[in-house]
Order: structure tokens, then C-alpha cells, then sequence
DNA sequence: CGGCATCCGACACGATACTG
DNA sequence: CAGTATCGTGTCGGATGCCG
């Protein structure tokens, strides 16, 4: 494993100094970090945000069919909290039968840019994740 | 919004290509990289992270205080977790009464930087998004 | 102190059926 | 085609209590 610098540590425990005053809110109000924070990092979310950053722009049902395993459900939830936020576009053509295409904002976009380091490192590095997890449970 | 240009486009298309691999799998098969950015992205595994990255050793009952909210049992079950897949040490001095402290191990800290991008992002744009949420609510 | 066991409630999710 | 509505269920998570 890449040893970790003294350097390093310190320069990352000034980053998160910097993010606790927003994240950590030790009175009861609300938080609104962590709710970003919940759907951005949702598991649905970040196919779903993948797919639309492979393809420009894609159709209810393609994207179904893309992110495997959701629900339609689901699928229209997140779709809707997704907008809301500001990370996709969703546009309506009043044709018969209707079409409806979803895309990224330019919010979305640079948004993807950060979530596409963290999924890289988690698909380089999820062998050694799971050897460690069998490791952890066999002795 | 900072605008994308086509090239950006291009690069990041290939490497959700590169990706698309492993966390497309299309038959029913086992995937295994969803499971493991489940647990990573996971919104109390972020916030543990976050704070053994601040803190170098914390015990248990710390831990509990600082990442607010969270219930002893889910604690325990996602340091559990985090220990098997290999981001977190845990040490146990077995005096009267025991001390236990978890740290962030070599792998769990290459794994913070990533993540410190992400939620140093979120954080910045934590205030967009909610104005977003609440301009798409109104009208 | 550091946890695990148990219980229980909420709600997130999936399946199905239906509509514009 | 692109959803919504309804319903059933299962899992997650919180509270409590006990033990090394």
C-alpha cells in the first residue's frame, strides 16, 4: 500500500478542519451538507449520473434498462430529486406517444467530474476491497 | 456554471467506458463493485472516514459523539464493515476497563484523499443545490 | 468502556396495474 | 412511452438492556 507522508496528513486534516464547520453540526438543527451529501452519493444516483455522462442524453426506459436492477419507481424518484438539485436536465417533447430525454447540466457535468475519481479508484481498488473481506472472515 | 468543453466530453466518456466493464453487468450475475462503493459512499462510512482522517486514533464511544446522530448499533456494524474491507485498524489494549481505538489504515487513507475531493465539492456547492431544490419547488 | 442481542417501527423499495 | 398510484414486504436503523 502507498505509505501516507506526515505532509500529507496534515494538509488533509486542514481540509476537513475547514469542512467540519459545515458538516459537523453538533446542535440539533438541521444539516444540509449531509442531505446533498445522501443523494449525491446514493448508490442509484451515481449510475444514474454515470450513464448520463456516457450518453448525452438518454430515454426513460433506456436508462432503466442501463441501470440494472431499478425500478421504475425509483428510477422516476431519483429522476426527479436529480432535477431538483440541479444535476440533470429534463426535457419533454409533446409528441404522440411523448418523449422524454434526460441529460446532464453543466452542474451535473462538473459534478461528474469529481464522482468519475472516486468510482476509478473504487473499480481499480474493489479487488483488494473484497480479497480483504475474505480475508477478514475466513481466520 | 463553469462550461464543458467538447474534450472534456470525449475524455470522460472513455473512461466511464473503461468502467462501464465492470459495473455493467447486464445478466444476473453477482457485481461486485456495486457492493463495494455501497459500503464506501455510504453516508455514515463517509462521515467515520472523515474523522479518523481528522483524527488520528478515536475510540469508540468519540467516534459515537462526533459523527453525530448515529446509533451505537450501526456504529459498530459499519466499523465492522470498514475494518473487513480494509480501510480501518482496530486496536484493543486489554486492560480494566478495555480501550479499543480505530485508526485509518494505509488503504483506508489513499481512499480518504479520493473522497475528500468529493465532499470538499459537495460542500462548496451544498448552497447551489439547496436553492436549486427550492426554485424547483415554488413555481 | 465497548459492544452485542433483542425488539420494534418506519420507510424505502419492488411488483403490479393503470393512465395520459 | 413515461410515468403515477397502490399495496405488500423486508430491511435498515433507533432504543433499550445486558455483559465482559
Amino acid at each position: 500500500m502507498e505509505t501516507v507522508t506526515e505532509n500529507q496528513k496534515v494538509k488533509v486534516a486542514k481540509k476537513i478542519k475547514k469542512m467540519f464547520g459545515h458538516i459537523d453540526v453538533r446542535n440539533a438543527e438541521y444539516c444540509p451538507i449531509r442531505d446533498v451529501m445522501a443523494l449525491a452519493s446514493d448508490k442509484w444516483s451515481i449510475l444514474i449520473i454515470l450513464y448520463l455522462g456516457y450518453y448525452p442524453v438518454l430515454r426513460f426506459n433506456k436508462l432503466k434498462k442501463y441501470v440494472y436492477g431499478i425500478s421504475g419507481k425509483v428510477l422516476s424518484e431519483r429522476l426527479k430529486m436529480l432535477e431538483a438539485d440541479g444535476y440533470i436536465s429534463r426535457t419533454m417533447y409533446p409528441e404522440v406517444p411523448v418523449r422524454v430525454e434526460y441529460g446532464l447540466t453543466g452542474f451535473g457535468h462538473s459534478y461528474l467530474l469529481k464522482l468519475l475519481d472516486l468510482t476509478e479508484w473504487i473499480t481499480a481498488y474493489s479487488d483488494t476491497v473484497i480479497k480483504n473481506r475474505k480475508k477478514f472472515k475466513k481466520p
